[in-house]
RNA sequence: CGGGGCGUAGCGCAGCCUGGUAGCGCACCUGCUUCGGGUGCAGGGGGUCGGGUGUUCGAAUCACCCCGCCCCGACCA
């Protein structure tokens, strides 16, 4: 197997391949903005299968689409404590509406106008809880205007210290989801069902296997009641939040005045919930199928689902290749896939091979002199490069299994990977231990506290990724401290 | 914000120490050739050497200042 040119091997050199990948697959590029990055079309397509899937699945749990500004009064922010809290420190603000010419040295500079200043400032949204609840609370008089099941696709900004494309940069798009209930059991059973709309998205569609749990209090989001996620594991063993679903109680209703009229005409705060997912999900996917080759995309939601190559000789092939070449994508468009016929006359058949594998495409389509002959076509599968003969007849069938095959072998494997890369750990020797020797998720036993999570987190750079929701109960001791404990959580290094 | 590294053609780099008219690979353009795993040959285009100031007859090269980016850490989807 040659060896890319373009890609660090990921054995050599994790962050490198990463990086080289996103670059080379032609996904996003870095902006002339620190910490920004440009979503390319091949990125972006992606992004947006996965967005439709997703949109889907809220639609049919009962959700509509609205849209709440980008710009959030500073006040708002302030309203919830622990909110401001958790968000203070990573806001953008405005606080001018005008730029002026000014000379500086003798060139002409843009400063913000003074005259312009903001009376009040705003803020860049990070997050639109506060906005969102403050809008419901104008909304919402009465039980029968209960529940408000929404939600946005938008864009925030969290000013970070260190970015990574697609995992963590400055400006982000995502989607959030904002509902309000009468009932805290309403809140919990919409939290709870939003995490698993999540977690069948990630196996189904993104073939990544995910962990469901809850966070601990010191990973909750701030402002929340309590936090529930789905982890995945990446192929340097390292866990990556995938999506969270908070159930927020009444704190927002409190803050933002967000009440209603029950039954028997009472005034009672609502109880709301959130939850999301962020283009970092595109980093999942990377990271978790992607080889020294490229990018692996999993044919459900990978922007071109099949490329085809033909070979020819001489031009005599040619003209009846090419013809049978565009015969085949017309019968797989018609079968409503995404299939594009690579006819560029002057690159090699090797050439595109790899230039096709480096984008991810999950299958390929050679289609040679011989092939004609035989009515044959070679199906090459991107997950594990294998070849196979088949027939030109019927390919659209043919095909459509062959993806169905890729698509859940991919998550299998990825399974088998995540599986072999988590261990029980009971004595924390033997967990810093297994974190400098491979990682990967460990299972250990833990008293609870706030102290024994930070005291491992300050150590070994591990946090508590999940507590997962099937953990088996288990009498054992805190690997930390020994005190008593009925069950083990996942530990992991992080993204 | 701390530590490290790097800014020279679109990308990756050499040249800098020891100052003297800017080079290599890939990519790109033209023509031919090749085509079942990155074809080969020939020709060609492209650079205010991150910015500023200074030293010097002369600065990519030396000095000082500034800017930017990447990597590692603390914080985070």
């Amino acid at each position: 197997m040659a060896k890319s040119k373009l890609i660090t091997p990921m054995g050599e050199d994790y962050s490198r391949w990463y990086t080289d990948v996103v670059t080379q697959a032609r996904l996003a590029d870095y902006s002339p903005v620190k910490g920004c990055m440009v979503i390319r079309p091949h990125g972006y397509t992606l992004w947006e299968n996965m967005q439709q899937a997703l949109d889907r699945m809220f639609k049919e749990t009962g959700h509509q689409n609205a849209y709440f500004p980008l710009f959030i009064p500073k006040s708002f922010l302030a309203k919830e404590a622990e909110h401001v809290e958790g968000f203070a420190k990573e806001c953008a603000i405005v606080t001018h509406s005008r730029l002026k010419t000014e000379m500086v040295d003798g060139k002409a500079t843009l400063i913000p106008d003074p005259d312009s200043k903001l009376d009040e400032e705003l803020i860049v949204r990070p997050t639109s809880e506060t906005i969102i609840y403050h809008m419901f609370a104008k909304w919402v008089k009465s039980y029968r205007d209960l529940p408000i099941l929404m939600n946005q696709w938008a864009n925030v900004v969290r000013w970070e210290m260190r970015t990574r494309l697609f995992l963590r940069t400055t400006e982000f798009l995502w989607q959030e989801g904002h509902t309000a209930h009468a009932t805290p059991e309403e809140a919990e059973a919409e939290t709870r069902k939003m995490l698993d709309v999540y977690a069948t998205f990630a196996e189904e569609f993104m073939a990544v296997p995910v962990l469901t749990g809850r966070k601990t209090d010191s990973e909750k989001f701030a402002g929340a009641l309590h936090t529930y996620c789905i982890e995945a594991l990446m192929q340097d063993n390292k866990a990556l939040q995938a999506g969270t679903s908070h159930n927020l109680g009444q704190n927002f209703a409190k803050a933002f005045d967000l009440k209603f009229q029950d039954e028997e005409g009472k005034w009672r705060h609502a109880y709301n919930t959130s939850w999301g997912v962020s283009t970092r999900l595109v980093g999942a996917v990377i990271m978790a199928h992607g080889d020294d080759n490229g990018l692996v995309l999993p044919p459900k939601i990978a922007p071109i689902q099949v490329v085809i190559v033909p070979i020819y000789r001489s031009g005599d092939d040619k003209d009846a290749i090419l013809a049978k070449a565009a015969e085949i994508r017309t019968e797989l468009t018609a079968a409503g896939l995404t299939v594009e016929l690579d006819d560029r006359d002057k690159m090699n058949p090797g050439a595109k091979f790899n230039e096709w594998e480096m984008l991810g495409v999950p299958l390929r389509i050679e289609l040679g002199p011989k092939d004609l002959e035989k009515g044959t076509v070679v199906c090459a599968r991107r997950p594990d490069r294998a070849k196979s003969f088949e027939q030109m007849s019927g390919i659209a069938g043919t095909v459509s299994t062959i993806l169905d095959e890729i698509q859940a072998q991919m998550l299998e494997t990825a399974r088998e990977r995540r599986d072999a890369a988590t261990f029980n750990v009971d004595d924390y020797d033997a967990f810093k231990a297994k974190l400098d020797d491979g990682g990967g998720f460990l299972l250990a036993h833990w008293c609870g506290s706030d102290a024994c999570e930070a005291a491992v987190q300050a150590e070994t750079k591990a946090t508590i990724r999940c507590i997962t929701f099937d953990a088996p109960e288990e009498e054992g001791a805190c690997m930390k401290c020994g005190e008593k404990s009925t069950r083990r959580v996942h530990f992991a290094r992080a993204y």
